[in-house]
DNA sequence: GTTTTATTTAATAAGTTGCTTAAATAATAA
DNA sequence: TTATTATTTAAGCAACTTATTAAATAAAAC
């Protein structure tokens, strides 16, 4: 809360800071959900995944190891850090574990999902 | 491209596993660029400064520095690294540099300060 | 020119990530 | 029960990240 100005310049408006610092701490909760969903989103094999769930509304361990031509363990390293984050939800079916989207949290996920469509176009 | 199929499930649909890796594949370039500025902006610290720089529209790295409570050092290699993803970009006045947003690549950053904000709500 | 101020750059160290390999569960099949 | 299949878990390691500290630029002030 104590706020050290460093740099001398007539224009850093102190009570400017002071208001930057009260709103960043304001809205630390949302930082905080917004910086673990992003860092999750924000792996090249991870995002994939979701794209994937997204698309297909379910998928075992081993299909997607087979579409991003991986390791199974390396696939459900990344599948329990999005579900532990409750990003996605798994059922069992015999042997095999179906894991898809949970629904509340894809938000965001959707404008990314549709943002990357779009990207292919300004290839 | 070869897809080993290694699960031996009969709904282990081969047809939907190979269309499922042409749509990855041909999505290749947004993925990409989706990544970039996802793994930029799912870090607490970077997040923060692209909010701040929204917000004030323009701010030098003492400014944040201060804002944040850290070392200039560090927000200057944050801020290097954004503007090698041509995130934000800088102007010089005498000593200072001030650095803001690259209003053409904020779309989905929008949307997730909007998101920021909401979350607020619900902590 | 020398000093001060704002910033960057470089070297380094601690921590994190994400793969591999091997072993452990869990459910089904023989 | 033993073997097979799908998946997870754990250990180990290489690569990456991010802060710190100290040194290097760059512009302005004295």
């Amino acid at each position: 809360m104590k706020l050290e100005i460093t740099c001398t310049r007539a224009e850093a408006n102190q009570k400017q800071l002071l208001n930057c610092q009260a709103t960043i701490e304001n809205l630390d909760n949302g930082f905080r959900q917004m910086t673990k969903l992003l860092s999750i989103a924000g792996n090249d094999v991870r995002l994939k995944i979701l794209f994937l769930l997204d698309l297909e509304n379910e998928l075992c361990p081993c299909d997607i190891a087979d579409i991003l031509e991986m390791s199974v363990p390396a696939i459900s390293q990344h599948l329990r850090k999005m579900k532990d984050a409750g990003l996605i939800a798994s059922r069992r079916e015999g042997q095999t574990l179906y894991y898809s989207l949970v629904k509340s949290e894809t938000q965001i996920l959707n404008n990314i999902f549709t943002s990357i469509k779009s990207l292919k176009k300004s290839a």
